[in-house]
DNA sequence: TAGTACGTTCAGTAATTTCTGTACGTACTA
DNA sequence: TAGTACGTACAGAAATTACTGAACGTACTA
């Protein structure tokens, strides 16, 4: 049956490049296939159901649903009768990358601006200091400097990770490619 | 001398910070280390200074720059007189930011899109030839129709890039904060 | 031209990450 | 209540990635 390899090798090339473009994300190959596997699944899958399509442990799919339910990428189905756990795919990849980056990158930001924030203070601090020595101050005031810009280009991402999780983005990315229509 | 140590620690602080930022992007931590070194440096470095202030090889520092300079967040200073090879950080983080991120996603943007249009097609031979199967049109019907949707993500996704790469993001999240003046 | 200073290539090593199998806890079943 | 089916923690194994040091090529220097 010649037609059926045509499919399986058509969503194969198609899983390999999702893992690979995810991978970029920084989520494993590994992951990747399984997320490509629920993709393509016209039904929920369970881990043993998984382990099976891709020759791994159970523990594997286990850990590596829980990574794809923590990015919002894959969700929980309940299925009235059935026992085990059954996994598909978030439909919408908008919000997919949506939820990706705003959980992904939030973090870091707030990370950065904390970081960033303190060490302006102890600078400031040092600043303003009537016994700090000119050599010192000058240093401190450089570092200053660049810290301040180094916050209001984190600031920036925020908004911009903002707009992704409101959606807005959308308004001026819009899906529907014709994005000069209303003028 | 206490405050030389308070400028010191200041710095790791938001180096650590900038370091864990950049490894969420898939940057190794040294690179990312490395990357902050620059930041804080008054003047461009050689791979031997690299080297002596983070306790690594040459070798490292040869190939983490190289990194750093093909996503063009640190570039090579010529200094005259100066035989070894210097470099310093790109100073317009939002520069490097829509750098960073067009050259790493254009790239498995492209990879999908043909995966996807060869797939597609593939599928239409399948489709269009009078002989295929009932179940197996079925089939490929189902995939056909989840290849046009990701497809058209992978478009839009594109479309965003294409708005980092000429900074027409910009626009729509300002870097100046009062995004609502005009109005 | 020989000598030296530099960056890079490459093969091997070290460190980290990913994966597996066993053991365990929980919840449903008879 | 005992038994079974399931998902997950955890420790060790396998695979991958990051790092190093020696050797090499190139270009400047005397």
């Amino acid at each position: 049956m010649k037609d059926k390899e045509i499919l399986e090798r058509s969503r194969t090339r198609v899983i390999d490049a999702v893992a690979q473009n995810m991978n970029l994300y920084g989520v494993t190959p590994s992951i990747g296939r399984l997320y490509g596997l629920l993709f393509f699944s016209d039904k929920p899958l369970t881990l043993d159901e998984m382990k099976e399509e891709l020759g791994m442990s159970k523990t594997s799919m286990s850990t590596s649903v829980r990574s794809l339910l923590d990015l919002n990428m894959v969700e929980k189905v309940w299925v009235k009768g059935v026992r085990k756990d059954l996994y598909a795919v978030e439909e919408d990849w908008y919000q997919s990358f949506f939820d990706f980056f705003t959980i992904k990158w939030r973090t870091g930001i707030t990370m950065n601006i904390t970081a960033i924030e303190k060490s302006i203070a102890e600078l400031q601090e040092v600043l303003s200091n009537p016994d700090t020595s000119e050599e010192i101050r000058e240093l401190a005031q450089i570092d200053h400097l660049k810290l301040e810009k180094a916050l209001e280009y984190y600031e920036w991402l925020n908004r911009l990770v903002d707009s992704f999780e409101t959606k807005e983005i959308l308004d001026f990315i819009p899906i529907d490619k014709k994005k000069d229509l209303v003028e």
